[in-house]
DNA sequence: ACTGCTATGTTGACACTGTAGACAATGCAC
DNA sequence: GTGCATTGTCTACAGTGTCAACATAGCAGT
């Protein structure tokens, strides 16, 4: 198991792996090239056989981060209630909570998972390599706005662009619970305050 | 006028501003303790006799930033119309639609201003300074919120608390423009979502 | 089965960063 | 003027990302 052959098998994944670990406490900065190479018993240039760039192995990590993240917001399963429009606006209430919960549970990760201000802009579009709009926790609002409109708990009209208020609102939420003036909130308190702010951005989108 | 004397007269003056020129493009990644002494004409740890840490410079800039950032922000002067309730939003909506747009006019300067993810949390409560909850920007929410009851436009009970929602929504749309999939839309369009985002969380204040 | 190519990892080096400690110049208080 | 606290300099160290040249391993084709 440990012997140490000269090619790893699946560097890239280690490294991915090593950058979950990294950014897990610490962010975005706490990954380092050189000490994700030594977690994973390499030399610091291996990595570059399989990025381009810090960057760019960051991006990697950013990606999984969003799928573990689109894992913990698992919907809670439709109970089979008569009302169409309440149960869809649960939903989107449920994934807006599962966002700012994914957040205040895993800062280090979330910091990592969407769009890093730590450097810069990423030049070009294809820097980081997706397209942001379709992270998972993305399509998952999508899909529960639709179902808005379907229940008929939301005007065609006001459907349009919605994604943007909404994502706004728990992104911004987090940020201020995780780096802001909320932090070190006590959890219950912290819940009740996000809890106000995604109800409040659902209930203003008719307008 | 440029005899080099040996004291500089106001370094940290001069730091700091030195501070604003590197975040204004680059945020605060691009804010190097060398790099700005370096700019200033003077040696590397002249720096440490004003700051005891690279994140003491970035945290003076960030509280400059602010106040730059609450200077454009003036409010429109108050016309007076007859209807308070109406003027009294109306502050409201200016007052976030002025932070978004600093925040789009001056994208590195807003990376800065509040809660810099790029280093980890400051470990200590002052570590970077102030009170977040004191800042400029922070200040006119506040106030515009006050003037909205007073109006009548908002009931005291959903007076509390109704900061967070509105400066998550605003924040969160700025990073959405700035860093995420918004970046780079027409000024015009990114506009309107603004306008969307901000009416949306000030209607759903009251529920 | 041997040969050679390509993918992968290593070594050494460079320019850069933040920061620490010992030293030098300055300007103010007496 | 003398002495001292303030402010700036120099040297040095550990750490970083990245580049170029080299070494090794495994796979393809004869």
């Amino acid at each position: 198991m440990s012997e140490r052959r000269y090619h790893h098998g699946n560097l890239r994944a280690a490294l991915v792996d090593a950058g979950l670990d990294l950014t897990r406490d610490g962010g975005a900065a706490a990954l380092g090239l050189r000490e994700a190479t030594r977690r994973v018993g390499v030399s610091p240039n291996a990595a570059y056989r399989h990025f381009s760039d810090r960057r760019a192995l960051l991006g990697a990590v950013a990606r999984r981060v969003q799928e573990l993240m689109a894992e913990r917001m698992a919907v809670p399963a439709p109970t089979s209630s008569d009302d169409d429009a309440q149960q869809a606006r649960a939903q989107l209430h449920a994934v807006g909570m599962g966002y700012i919960e994914f957040a205040l549970a895993e800062p280090g990760w979330f910091a990592v998972a969407f769009f890093p201000s730590p450097g810069d802009q990423p030049d070009d579009d294809e820097g980081t390599g997706t397209d942001p709009a379709d992270a998972p926790p993305f399509r998952m609002l999508v899909q529960a706005l639709d179902a808005l409109v379907a229940a008929g708990a939301l005007e065609a009209d006001a459907r349009q662009g919605a994604e943007w208020p909404c994502w706004s609102a728990v992104h911004g939420f987090a940020d201020l619970a995780i780096h802001g003036p909320l932090r070190g909130l006590p959890t219950e308190q912290l819940r009740a305050l996000a809890d106000r702010t995604v109800s409040a951005i659902i209930a203003g989108l008719g307008g």
